[in-house]
RNA sequence: GCAAGGGUAGCCAAGCUAGGCCAACGGCGACGGACUCAAGAUCCGUUCUCGUAGGAGUUCGUGGGUUCGAAUCCCUCCCCUUGCACCA
């Protein structure tokens, strides 16, 4: 019968359904290994990125399942947040680049269009409905999930569990409401996301220092990334065309543009604006630096946004190309000042102030690059590159001058931030934020910075950081390098705002118009597969705090526990920890750093989780994967081509799993030629008869079940540590490779069958946890048995045997090197003569094998032999070959070598070697009397490696 | 800029954490052969250079260093990928 995965594949999947084979029931007695991965985000369908994301926890479930756990493997859906909404309304409005990616990307016909204009239709569909949904999906590849458990982030009880999460953490002190700023969007009067953005969706906001320049009593703040700059501004520039107010912010007069003065109300400024007038009213004003009290003069400029800062701006010549570049227009062109009323002899005499000292530039910083980049006016484009170049050199290098008093003589990028707050406490500086460029939404809004009221979690909590911190030093973080980077997260971690305005999810208890955002939502969620199925049955007006607290608290910490919850108390025990929890490389900065800190603060610490794995992201045809662009495999549509089990090869094969790995079409269609090929070979192997119990066996049988052993432990151990690929690749490529010589040395006796079974039996059990399908098919029909049901493999101690390994390892270097010499002389030998080596050689091996690889010691006590001593060179020259032969080696292996009877090794396969090569073989010893030695080749013998001459 | 990861023979990709069985696993492609009317599939072999005896030479981003010995350890430089937050 050849390979039908359709077919194979349905009848299985038919089968654990009804048999609720994947249901995980807590057992007294039994250990309890608990699986999970974040679920899934449904606003769109599932890729074949998405496939391995949960393909690779589902392996090591299987594998936990085989070596005899109670494994726990659940889902659930995330549908908090704004991205489901935001989609749903770039439906409705009929955006046709949404359109077109449910369309091409996710294969949504028209009919089912309708289906997904409410967020919950539309997170249903993708859930569910949809060909390429999640749960169609994870099915088709056979995961081993506990569908009972099921639930998604919109549930009634699900959000009970979440408002006593955040109540609790409010109550310890842990959420503060505070001001956070956000883009915003001026039409809608909103906040917005990413998503939401029309243009500018790459651009973050700054926050820029105003330097509070005067003019008498009218300040005129000017934005600057670069405070430092301060005591460098030569002059102000200001855009006579642009319209300014006079305004009263926070009690003080500000000269700002009218931009601005939306912006700063929005950042919880109190703006009154008192007189509206151009810019050009204000040109030739003077105005005094705050810092060093110098008077400067206001000039004019087009090149001045109002949409930017506050619309007036400092000029630093001596640091920045494109205010040093301005300078000289302006001087050039004097005279056209005059109609403001300036002296052009004020702009002459404006100079370059240098601040700080870098090494690669003169006293003139900016004078230098624009010269050497050979820029003479202001619209040259390089001028935007050496302005960043200039920047980023004085940021890192830029030793600031002695005037900065406690900052003199400091690098700007050590002090910039301290200075900056100096000021301000001085009251010199203020701040404000505003894009760097236009963002606008795709409401058609401009967006800008707001000060938003919010909650936020304090992740800056010294004592829960240290919690944090605990609970990553007790974690099997997987691979070991992602350890660091959750200490670096910690550490860095601030306030986190908690809440949205609006979009899906749990609305926060005591003020309901917030809605707690998905990265928050979703932190010790875990905890509630273990009750999910179970919870469903008690009403959800009987979910209150204390019902929560007595279930994950225990007891003690209510007046009056109720019997349910301490039912459930005791799944929840069984099931916790978490063991291993996988996820995505761009999760280690938010998500599992908040996993850590929630589980860290409020639960003991044997309920914190055991392990972490991260993993890689998915490629496909060596591109990055995009919904969008309509560039994705769809796992039901590889399934259909493939099969599963081609499917969950390929991704759990080709790469461990925090490696990248890449969907490539013709690598997948060889690993289903790989399965095919195996298939078919079990199946001979399935139908082929054989003794139940193990007759006489060969040594090529007695070496293949030796290799065989090995294969167990090396699979073993690879997934202990996670290494699928190691795992995979060894229990099937790996192996392949020594039956190809088996096959090629066995005979075909009893012997021969009984072991090709034995072997198949094994690595089918080894291979079941990556394609459960075909192994567990494959098992059922050899045995009787499905692989999953029986126990893991473990090395069997009848046939581990380093001696049958070794001694084969001669037959194929003797079947080798007879190989060489023919493909070199390229002549068909009628005879093959083999010289084992004469027993003095043998006593200088094992003089090299006791006393090591020191060559002037071992010939020292060589030479003690006088029979030896008269070989003289020759010895010499050995002893230097053997040094470097068993160079690494270790005292057991070498004793085993030393062991071996060459010479009945070379005989019994000396019929094997006459097949291969279609000659007569003869073997002799060295020293043998009546030798047969055409050419004299005899003396190349060596240990291990006997002379050969071919006739 | 900061942080993390990476640069290996035509391509993909192991090995590099414990330096020497590494000319460097494996796959693809290519070439030769077997099977076949033929093609495909399958199987066997070759695939850095030289070589009519199992060998030798030169390779693992660049340039140095440590060592008897380095793809593997240390340093310099070049290049690539990803993340840098309120977005799931």
């Amino acid at each position: 019968m050849n390979y039908d995965p359709e077919e194979v594949e349905a009848a299985w999947r038919e089968r654990w359904a009804a048999e609720g084979r994947y249901e995980a029931d807590s057992a007294a007695g039994e250990e309890s290994t608990f699986v999970t991965v974040p679920y899934p985000y449904p606003s769109g369908g599932m890729h074949i990125g998405h496939a391995r994301t949960y393909t690779v926890p589902d392996v090591y479930a299987r594998y936990r399942r085989q070596q005899g756990d109670n494994v726990l493997f659940p889902m659930a859906w995330h549908v908090t947040g704004t991205p489901i909404v935001g989609a749903v309304e770039r439906l409705q409005q009929e955006d046709p680049a949404q359109i077109e990616s449910l369309q091409e990307a996710f294969g949504v016909p028209e009919a089912d269009l309708v289906e997904l204009e409410t967020p919950m239709g539309f997170a249903r569909y993708f859930i569910e409905r949809a060909e390429s949904s999640y749960k169609q999906g994870m099915q088709a590849l056979g995961l081993s999930i506990d569908w009972r458990r099921e639930f998604t982030t919109n549930d009634e009880r699900y959000q009970r569990f979440i408002r006593w999460q955040y109540e609790t953490l409010r109550d310890r002190g842990l959420l503060e409401r505070g001001l956070h700023p956000v883009k915003y969007c001026t039409a809608q009067e909103n906040p917005v996301t990413t998503h939401d953005l029309l243009e500018g969706e790459e651009v973050d906001f700054q926050e820029y220092t105003l330097i509070k320049f005067a003019g008498g009593e009218l300040f005129v703040p000017m934005a600057t990334l670069r405070p430092e700059t301060v005591r460098g501004v030569t002059n102000a520039y200001i855009d006579p065309a642009g319209t300014y107010a006079e305004a009263d912010v926070d009690g003080e007069r500000w000269l700002i543009s009218v931009e601005a003065v939306e912006k700063l109300g929005l950042q919880d400024r109190c703006v009154t604006v008192e007189r509206e007038a151009p810019g050009r009213d204000y040109v030739g004003m003077r105005v005094r630096n705050p810092v060093t009290d110098e008077d400067l003069v206001v000039l004019p400029a087009t090149f001045v946004d109002p949409d930017n800062g506050t619309g007036v701006v400092m000029s630093v010549p001596a640091h920045s190309p494109d205010d040093y570049v301005a300078l000289q227009e302006l001087k050039a062109n004097a005279e056209d000042l005059t109609e403001y009323g300036i002296d052009p002899a004020v702009v002459a005499a404006i100079e370059p102030v240098p601040i700080l000292s870098i090494e690669q530039y003169g006293e003139i910083p900016a004078k230098d690059a624009v010269e050497a980049a050979g820029i003479t006016d202001a619209t040259d484009p390089a001028i935007h590159e050496v302005t960043q170049e200039v920047y980023n050199r004085e940021f890192h290098q830029g030793v600031l001058n002695e005037e900065y008093g406690a900052f003199g003589g400091e690098v700007v990028a050590d002090v910039r931030d301290e200075l900056g707050a100096h000021y301000r406490e001085l009251g010199a500086f203020d701040r404000m934020y505003d894009f760097p460029e236009p963002v606008v939404s795709r409401a058609g809004g401009k967006v800008v910075v707001a000060n938003q009221e919010t909650w936020f979690l304090r992740y800056d909590d010294p004592e829960w950081k240290k919690k944090a911190h605990a609970a990553v030093e007790r974690l099997a973080a997987i691979p070991e390098n992602t350890r660091e980077q959750y200490e670096h997260t910690i550490d860095w971690l601030e306030q986190w705002p908690c809440i949205r305005n609006f979009g899906l999810g749990t609305p926060l208890p005591w003020d309901e118009e917030f809605i707690i955002e998905p990265l928050s939502d979703s932190t010790i969620y875990m905890a509630y597969y273990t009750v999910a199925h179970q919870l469903a049955d008690v009403p959800v007006e009987e979910l209150t705090p204390a019902f929560f607290d007595t279930l994950f608290f225990g007891p003690s910490v209510v007046d009056d526990p109720v019997e349910r919850a301490l039912e459930l108390r005791e799944e929840w025990e069984y099931w916790y920890p978490v063991t291993v929890r996988c996820s995505a490389p761009d999760l280690v900065a938010n998500h599992l750093t908040f996993f850590l800190f929630h589980h860290a603060e409020l639960f003991p610490e044997e309920m914190w989780p055991e392990g972490i794995t991260v993993m890689g992201l998915g490629l496909l045809e060596g591109e990055k994967m995009s919904s969008s662009k309509g560039h994705v495999e769809l796992p039901n549509d590889a399934i259909d081509r493939y099969g599963a089990d081609t499917v969950r090869f390929f991704l759990l094969n080709s790469s461990e799993p925090w490696q990248d790995f890449d969907w490539r079409a013709d690598a997948v269609g060889n690993t289903r030629t790989q399965l095919d090929r195996f298939w078919d070979r079990a199946m001979d192997v399935i139908e082929t008869n054989a003794p139940a119990d193990p007759p006489a066996l060969e040594q090529p049988d007695r070496w293949i079940l030796a290799h065989l052993q090995q294969t167990v432990d090396t699979v073993t151990a690879a997934m202990d540590r996670f290494e699928t690929r190691t795992a995979s690749q060894t229990a099937f490529y790996r192996f392949r490779e020594q039956l190809r010589w088996y096959e090629r040395r066995a005979g075909d006796g009893p012997g021969t069958a009984w072991t090709r079974r034995r072997i198949l039996e094994t690595q089918l059990q080894l291979l079941a946890p990556f394609i459960p399908f075909m192994a567990n098919e494959l098992h059922e029909r050899l045995t009787g048995t499905p692989a999953e049901d029986v126990p893991w493999p473990t090395a069997d101690t009848t046939y581990v045997d380093e001696r049958v390994l070794q001694e084969e390892e001669l037959v194929r270097s003797l079947y080798e090197d007879v190989g060489d010499i023919v493909e070199v002389t390229g002549e068909e030998p009628g005879v093959i003569r083999v010289y084992v080596a004469a027993p003095w050689k043998c006593e200088v091996f094992d003089a090299v094998r006791e006393i090591g690889d020191d060559v002037g010691q071992v010939m020292g006590e060589v030479m003690q032999d006088p029979e030896l001593r008269e070989r003289g060179d020759a010895v010499n020259r050995l002893v230097q070959e053997l040094i470097e032969d068993t160079r690494g080696l270790d005292d057991e292996t070498l004793a085993l070598l030393a062991d071996i009877d060459e010479r009945a090794v070379y005989t019994a396969a000396a019929e094997f070697l006459g097949e291969q090569f279609d000659a007569d073989v003869e073997i002799y010893g060295e020293a043998d009397p009546d030798i047969v030695d055409p050419t004299d080749k005899r003396g190349a013998a060596v240990p291990l490696r006997p002379a050969i001459h071919l006739d």
